[in-house]
RNA sequence: GCCCAGAUGGCGGAAUAGGUAGACGCGCUGGUCUCAAACACCAGUGCCGCGAGGCAUGCCGGUUCGAUCCCGGCUCUGGGUACCA
């Protein structure tokens, strides 16, 4: 009987949906374990073979976890709402649902062909009513609630009102937009519009004016981890500030909790990183400089170098900038504020070098030594983090230096012994000098005494700042979720929750209005009870934010997640996708989960307990290369003696860098009548590693590989590639191999044909071979090591086929250690092994370290110390022939001169332990 | 610039208590089977050398009886971040 991948794969994948094997309920018998997948986004191209990288690790993981006895939540979804779609809406006229719908089937199909064992009876869609129902409600808790950090979490808006009306704003210490201090009379006595005002100041979904992203191509403004070196993510188009009133998430408010609960995950050290650094929490302090009758508050990290400072510096959007911009130099910084607003945040990124900056004409005082500094504007101070404002050190931090040489400003050093002639020393380490009191400390002293006397003066305190931004949360664009927000004589107000859903109304066209307005305003009766709707729609992360938790229980009606179903599932135990995730939706989805905690809707602090990231899997584009003006194509060894254009050619019809000529001229007309120059009657093509996509030609679909090869060998082989988390091309050379393994498998149950095994004892050879294996796969496992089980398991077989195996037991054994890697034939085997339910259900073998063991000995020797070494031994060698051979052929032998030795353990041929 | 990760045969990669470097697979070479091919199987395969032997884990040094692994200093590659005071 031949292995018949097809057959075997569309039975089985048949039989899995039919009996909903599956399926999975809340089981308190039985010990949980969530395994998600980062869910897809449903681009038009389909799935290509490195998508499927994570998802096939993960469902691995997840058949193992369940022959471990485990109840294993296991669910896929769609991150359908986005960009993508309505830019081919706009293009093409088409319905962003409908494409997306198209799209959701196609990656169904090519996920179901993979043989992945989703419970789909979860799935959720983010596009649908059904599902964003839950992120609409989300955003009114946090519309509803404001940071207490007193208390140090999310609280109900209506006790911030009581306070208000009790004892008014001053002493109420929240995580807020900066604003009026008001007393209980003044908030009593406040219009509807001013207590909306001031109430928004302090929501943790806010309505503010801010500097933005803001993508003209894409009509609609981006939060920053969907900006990259000036470009927008999706599209790569410019991106430029502007000040506008969006909606926001108060994620500052969470930034030291975010930081705080990342030392209990299980995450890799530089994802961690990743987060710590988008995070970026720094100490310092913030300072009042008297200019004229103002304090300027400015914010430092190194209040030890406060006597160096020769200017000060004013972000241009600062509001400081036109008070003190004096009128004789109004125009010029008037002119100078209009250049940066110009530019855009690339043009600003480029020219970093470029030093630019005008004088206001004010002066400011420093507090310490009374000197008069003059006050200048320049872009390279952000008015979005600290005040806005600094006082700048040139001797000792590269941008003011930079800034003091264009302008010839003084530069003073205050650290015993640096050079700032060719550049600033930033480094905190040296002997403070010219520094007043502060002279003769090690800057790691100076750092705390300055913020000391500062806090003593009265003329600041200490500050941590954090780089982490509020998220910009509003789109204008029509493919998200419409925002449960209508505005009742310009008061936004919420739209009562059993109303919710909101939903998404049909229009005719996808662009911004004439006026320019989000499409959602060409809807017909966008209101609610009679007042108009907010027209943007939230961003892409809203959806993806509590996905995990609707996988719970994705049917209720309810809730997001029912109280029983999470405090059973609690969190998720396994999350598998990209480090593209990093500063994105893994920052929204913690501060998003613990909101909800806050407000007692979920039990675990933080949605994803361990996290790998799985590599990327790049293409592998090859090359022709055509004479200049002819139809000749080149072979690559041959192309130096020509002058040659390098052409990608479609991957697919290359195999091992062979062209196939005949699929070359039939590619593309013009290639229809296409020479060729050989090299040994071949034509081989170059080739080179970069992204997969279209233009290249380097796309492969999973498609072609399981139509090819088979689904298990799909997954074995992109297992055996390489590490999960390396990044690594697809290159298709050693799926032969691989191939060869699971036929050689099948092979070994089968004589003539016959099914042919033996139902006695195994051997001990059979039991070694077995039990290594059962160690060494279930500790890769666990390991996320499954490229070399693949290994494992490749050495066993051959072992077992030396040992001419042909026992029941041991291959049944072998079958189900297999399952989680190839699961169509291990089901077929298992089947023809008499088992009537899915492999699915049976157990992970146990490990019997009696069958494993070597022939070990031990004997006395003296010696001091504790060490290992090898050594070559025959075998059936005897204590004293082993002492020998230790003290004679040992490289060691040497060493042990000497030492006395207690213990040697000496294993034939392999390792001796010795121990003291 | 800063932070993180990595560098091993012709190729993907093993070796994670410091102890036979190159497992496993690909490729290549030779052989068996076949009219032939495909499939399968057997043997060989780090480099140099006819050989004995020598050299080999990016480079330079150190610790150690012994270093791919630990320490110091470089080079290069990949990822993140970018005027965050």
């Amino acid at each position: 009987m031949e292995y018949n991948y097809k057959e075997i794969e569309q039975k089985w994948q048949a039989r899995w949906a039919a009996e909903k094997t599956f399926r999975v309920k809340e089981d308190s018998s039985k010990p949980k374990y969530y395994v998600l997948d980062m869910f897809p986004y449903p681009s038009g191209a389909g799935l290509h073979v490195g998508h499927p990288l994570g998802y096939i690790a993960s469902d691995i993981y997840s058949r193992y976890k369940r022959l471990k006895g485990f109840n294993v939540l296991h669910p896929m979804g769609y991150d359908a709402f986005g960009l993508p779609a309505e830019q081919y809406a706009i293009q093409t006229g088409q319905h962003p649902a409908k494409t997306t719908r198209n799209n959701i089937n196609r990656y169904r199909s090519q996920m179901d062909r993979i043989g992945f064992s989703y419970d789909w009876n979860r799935e959720v869609r983010t596009c649908s009513p059904g599902y964003y129902k839950w992120t609409q409600w989300a955003f009114l808790k946090m519309f509803g609630h404001w940071y207490n950090n007193e208390s140090s979490k999310a609280e109900p808006v209506e006790k911030l009102v009581a306070i208000f009306e009790k004892e008014g704003n001053a002493n109420v210490n929240a995580a807020c937009t900066e604003g009026p201090v008001f007393s209980a009379e003044e908030w009593k006595a406040f219009s509807e519009k001013e207590k909306s005002d001031a109430l928004m100041r302090y929501r943790i979904a806010y309505q503010g004016e801010t500097s933005v992203n803001w993508c003209p191509k894409l009509g609609t403004v981006l939060a920053n981890d969907e900006v990259k070196e000036g470009l927008s993510v999706r599209g790569g188009f410019p991106v430029e500030q502007k000040k506008m009133k969006q909606w926001q998430l108060r994620v500052s408010a969470y930034a030291q909790r975010l930081l705080d609960d990342l030392e209990g995950l299980d995450w890799t050290e530089s994802l961690k990183d990743m987060q710590r650094n988008w995070i970026g929490r720094s100490q310092g302090a913030e300072m009042i400089f008297k200019v004229g009758n103002w304090d300027v508050k400015i914010f430092t990290t190194r209040a030890d170098t406060v006597f160096g400072v020769t200017f000060m510096v004013l972000a241009p959007e600062s509001e400081w900038v036109e008070r003190l911009t004096t009128p004789e130099c109004k125009a010029a910084v008037d002119e100078y504020i209009a250049q940066t607003k110009k530019k855009t945040e690339r043009e600003r990124i480029s020219e970093t070098k470029k030093v630019t900056g005008v004088f206001t004409g004010s002066y400011g005082t420093n507090p310490f030594t009374g000197e008069k500094v003059p006050v200048w504007v320049s872009d390279y101070v952000l008015s979005g983090y600290g005040t806005g404002a600094i006082m700048a050190v040139p001797a000792h931090d590269s941008r003011d230096w930079a800034f003091a040489k264009r302008f010839n400003l003084p530069i003073i050093p205050l650290i015993e012994g640096c050079d700032v002639s060719e550049s600033s020393f930033d480094a905190k380490e040296g002997t403070m000098i010219n520094s007043g009191f502060l002279t003769g400390m090690s800057v790691k002293e100076a750092i705390p005494a300055a913020i000391d006397e500062v806090e003593r003066r009265g003329i600041g305190k200490r500050k941590i700042n954090y780089r982490l931004r509020d998220a910009i949360f509003s789109r204008q664009r029509y493919w998200g979720e419409p925002f449960p927000i209508y505005y009742k004589d310009g008061i936004p107000s919420p739209v009562d929750e059993k109303d919710l859903p909101v939903t998404l109304p049909s229009i005719s066209s996808f662009l911004p209005t004439e006026n320019g307005e989000p499409p959602l305003a060409r809807a017909k009766d966008w209101t609610y009870n009679g007042y108009p709707l907010e027209t943007s729609t939230m961003p892409g992360f809203a959806g993806s934010s509590a996905y995990y938790l609707r996988y719970m229980g994705p049917h209720n009606s309810y809730g997001l997640v029912s109280r029983e179903a999470n405090e059973y599932w609690r969190n998720v135990d396994l999350y598998i996708g990209g480090t593209e995730h990093a500063t994105g939706h893994l920052i929204y989805s913690r501060f998003w989960n613990k909101f909800l905690y806050d407000l007692g809707y979920v039990c675990e602090i933080e949605p994803f307990r361990k996290l790998i990231n799985q590599g990327m899997i790049q293409g592998r584009s090859n090359f022709v290369y055509r004479i200049k003006n002819t139809n000749t194509f080149v072979s690559y060894g041959l192309k130096d003696q020509y002058d040659t254009t390098e052409i990608h050619v479609n991957v697919n019809i290359v195999n091992a860098d062979r062209l196939d000529l005949e699929a070359f001229r039939n590619w593309m007309p013009e290639y229809r009548n296409a020479e060729f120059i050989l090299e040994n009657g071949e034509y081989i093509c170059g080739w080179a590693v970069e992204k997969m996509s279209k233009s290249m030609f380097n796309v492969v679909n999973p498609d072609n590989i399981c139509d090819s090869y088979g689904a298990d060998t799909l997954r074995l082989y992109e297992m055996f590639l390489g590490p999960l988390e390396a990044s690594k091309p697809w290159d298709t050379k050693g799926i032969d191999g691989v191939h060869r393994f699971l036929r050689k498998f099948w092979r070994m149950f089968f004589n003539n044909d016959e099914l042919c095994l033996s139902d006695g004892k195994p051997s001990a050879a059979e039991l070694k071979v077995l039990h290594k294996l059962i160690k060494k796969v279930g500790d890769d496992i666990e390991n996320f090591s499954f490229n070399t089980s693949v290994s494992a398991f490749m050495i066993a077989l051959n072992e077992l086929q030396t040992l001419k195996c042909n026992n029941r037991e041991v291959l049944e054994q072998f079958t189900i250690l297999l399952a989680p890697f190839t699961p169509h034939i291990c089901e077929e085997l298992w089947s023809l092994l008499g088992h009537e339910e899915s492999i699915s259900g049976a157990r992970f073998p146990e490990y019997n370290e009696e069958y494993t063991k070597e022939n070990t000995f031990e004997y006395p020797v003296s010696f001091n110390g504790k060490m290992r070494f090898k050594i070559e031994l025959p075998k059936n060698v005897d204590a004293a022939t082993a002492q020998k051979a230790v003290l004679e052929n040992s490289l060691s032998a040497k060493w042990l001169e000497g030492r006395s030795v207690k213990k040697i353990i000496v294993v034939p041929g392999k390792i001796i332990n010795v121990v003291c």
